[in-house]
This record gives structure tokens, sequence and C-alpha cells, in this order.
DNA sequence: ATAACCAGCCTGTCTATACAATTAAATCCG
DNA sequence: CGGATTTAATTGTATAGACAGGCTGGTTAT
């Protein structure tokens, strides 16, 4: 882990919209800019907090508030008796829930419906099971469903179940719950990820969206989380028509 | 909004278990518990800094330090002068994190640079002013940035601002510091709202971003408020082919 | 040579104090 | 009565000082 020189230091403040901002707010500023201009590098040490308060005269408590809430925000690492470090890269950024689409259907008042195309019961293949995290060969149910809103196609759903963990998948009645309503009922979700990319669908994928080849689809891939085990992993295809995914943050 | 008792003070220690914990963490600790337990209720006033010091003799600063810490993590909402209360529940609501491309390319290792393509100030469209919630006329920015990884471009940044809270927008070096960065700095951002969509580019977009016309983009529509008013507005269009965004709930 | 020790650096926490900024209520005054 | 002003309460920030605890590297003792 390679050192910062102290004149890294010096123009700490340097080039700073002189905004009224707090002193501690002034240098968390500073040294995100110096990290997202690459100019301090992942993993590399940054000043310590003497060095910082004696380069700009500032009190120790201020300059180990800014590292403090820095850290807090994963651009750092630090540790007792070493320094302070620049954090591997923030995985976790945005962050965001979709809901159940048989909800958000009819929290605008219009009508949902279903279809199920694919109910099976198989094993894994190698593939299926890394994103599930389990070994090749163990039971999987795989589902395809179709969802429409006011009788137009509005979502894909393909989904993949870890078996152990929702032994009566395939038992289940998808027209009238979700599979995502079974899964919350049998198994508490307690974490979850998603990949979102806007994607070209395939021709099955147009015929059952009723869009066109050239229209841009929505894509979202999710895995669930019960404790430590993986219960479902989705792939959720909406078309870029008739789908916006809605975010709101902050309070 | 109702208040706290003095009891409830006195026992903020009780039934704790005496883990070699910090003072500050034991008294977010125990305020936690007395909101999830539901003694004490939303929009309840919590104790000030000065009632807790003096009820369990600790220093003023740590108080805050317990109080401030809360707040950022949205248990509590603070008011100058008024006092401090306990927050609206974090709903199910779909949650995103804002975030700076900048500090995402960095991230990645990758490098970073911008250009800035337009910037000029105007009068508020009825469009863009219902946008702001402003009146039409009302003073606003635009700014179109193009930002790049490793020399490839990655995302079109359309904004609109409210020049009356950021008055000094049009005056920036975008080149080195994102827009972002600089309505962070002026404006604390708040809350926000996002809507993503999957879109087609049309031509000029296509040629910024260096792709074909039938490439899909992820599109981001996001507005930012400080307080209630509405600092900014943004359009950011991805490259389908060269961005996802990812998201993750839960613990 | 190896082990034990220690000095120095660094972060983590706590305290006491001070002043600024904001808000609501109380007070004053015409 | 009503408007302007003052006051008290509360949070926000900054500072100086103190001590604890972890880590590293050099020194000392065996």
């Amino acid at each position: 882990m390679s050192d910062v020189t102290t004149s890294n230091l010096i123009n700490l403040f340097d080039d700073l919209p002189d905004a009224p901002l707090p002193i501690y707010a002034k240098l968390k500023q500073a040294i995100t800019m110096k990290i997202s201009s690459g100019e301090w590098q992942t993993n590399q040490r940054v000043p310590s907090e003497a060095e910082v308060v004696k380069a700009l005269g500032v009190s120790r408590m201020t300059v180990n508030r800014a590292l403090r809430e820095l850290t807090a925000e994963g651009y750092l690492v630090r540790h007792q008796g070493l320094g302070t470090f620049v954090a591997e890269k923030k995985a976790h950024s945005a962050l965001f829930e979709v809901h159940n689409i048989a909800e958000e259907v009819a929290a605008r008042g219009h009508k949902h419906r279903s279809e199920l195309l694919v109910l099976e019961s198989a094993k894994a293949t190698m593939e299926e099971a890394m994103t599930l995290g389990v070994r090749t060969n163990h039971g999987i149910f795989r589902s395809v469903v179709l969802h429409f809103e006011n009788d137009l196609p509005i979502q894909i759903e393909e989904r993949i179940v870890n078996a152990t963990l929702a032994p009566d998948y395939d038992k289940q009645d998808f027209a009238k719950y979700t599979p995502y309503e079974y899964l919350m009922s049998v198994a508490p979700m307690t974490e979850g990820e998603h990949l979102v990319e806007a994607v070209l669908p395939n021709d099955i994928e147009c015929e059952r969206l009723q869009v066109q080849t050239s229209e841009p689809c929505l894509q979202i891939k999710r895995r669930t989380w019960a404790g430590d085990d993986i219960v479902t992993a989705a792939r959720l295809l909406h078309p870029g028509s008739r789908f916006q995914l809605f975010g709101h943050f902050g309070r």
C-alpha cells in the first residue's frame, strides 16, 4: 500500500467552490474528489489525522469526523494502528426495490392476469447451480409466467427455484397467485440483489410480449435470499414502451 | 408532536446487554429499541441533547454523535431550534441511492472524463417549470455533459437546474467536477425520485454514445429535492451494451 | 538467533467549552 | 390589539486535551 505525499495535502482545499460549507464537509468533498479523479487509488494510504491537522490547521476532531463519515459511506477503510486507506469499489451502490408485478398493476387500478407457460421439475445445470449457489444436479424448479396488464403483456417472468427450500413450488396454482407471492409465504426473503439492463428481445420474447423486434426491453435479474440460502433467481423482461421502474429515496 | 417524559430517559440504558460497547453505541441501541418496540412513536419528540446529558451524565458531544448517526441512518429527524423526532417508517417504497458516474467509473478502476456539450442560462419552458415545480420563465440552467469510461461514452447527462437554488451553476468547471458533485456541495439533497426505462436513442444520441440506432439504452430520469424545493432534474442515458444498474436490498 | 519488550504512530472514544444558526414563544411598544 | 423585538431552547459545528487500544519495527535480553 503506497503512501500519499504531503504535497497532496497542501492543495486539499484548492479549487473547491467556496460554498458556505462546514469544514468537515469541505474536507469530505476534497477527499472524494481525490478518489473519484483517480489521484488517490484503491488501497492507497491517505494522510493520517495528525498529518491533516498539521497541514491544514484544523482540529483533529474535525478531521476525524470527515474520515469517519467517509468510512461509514464506504469510501475509506480505517485500521487502528495502521492508517486510513481508499476502499475497494462500492459494490452495493444503486439500490432499489421492485414490487410484485400483480401488486403494481393493481395499484394502478388495472386488471392483472397471468399465464403459466412452463412449470417443470429438473436438475440444475452448472450455470443454474452457480446462480442458486447449489451443486450441479441439485433439484430445482423452472417456471415461465407471462403477466398481463389489462390484457396487454407486461412481463415475462423466467424463474428457477431451489427445490429444497420450496418443495411444493410445482403444486401451486399460478393463475391465482404469482410465484413471488407463494415464495414469500414459504420463505421469509431477507435479502436480494437486482441487475437492471436494457436489452433487445429475441423472437420468442417478441411474440409473447407482442412487441416489435426493435423495441428495447427492460430486463431485471433478481436473486433472493432467505438467510444464507438463495431461494430463487428470476429474469423479468418488460416491454420498454409499456413499463417504467419508479424509485424514491430520502424522505 | 407529543413529548417524551423524563421517565423514559432514566431507563435508557436498562435491559441492554452490558456488551463492551462505546457509550454512543449503547445510546444508539437504546434509542432504536425504544423506536422498534413502539414505545416511541413516529413524529414523537425525543429527548434533547441537553436532557440526555442531564439524565445520564455523559458529554453532549457523545449524545450528539449518537443522534447524528441515527439521523443519517434514517431513524430520526432533527430540526435546529425545534428538536429531534422519530422519523417516518422506512416503508417498502422502492429506494435507490444516488450516485455519481465519476465515482462509479473510478470504483471500477477505470478512467473517467467528461465533455461539457451545453451550458446555458435560460427561462423555464412550461414543461421545464412543471418538472422543477417553479413558474414558467423562472431562471434555470441547462447543461448537457457526456461522460466517458476509458474513453468510451458511458452516459449522456441532460440536466436542468433551479437557478435560485444554485446561482453559480454556470460558473463551474465541469471538466473537473461533475454537476452532481457541485450540486451536492451547494444544496443538501434530501430526497429524490427515479424513473428507469429502456428506450431507443435518437440519431444525435447514437452519435454521442457511439452506438447503433437499434441498440437499446437505459434511461434514468431523476429529480432531486433539497427540503421542499426541487434542485435539479436530470435525464441520464446509458448504452445498454455497456451499462447495468445494480441494486441490493435487505441486510 | 530468537524471543520478549518497548517506543512511536495511528485510530477510537470521551469530555468540556465555545459560538453560530434556527425556531418558537414571550415580551414590549405604539 | 397587532406588529416588532427579544429571549430561551435546541441543534450544528469547531476546538483542545486526554487516554485507550491496536499495529509495526527496532532494541534488548536470553
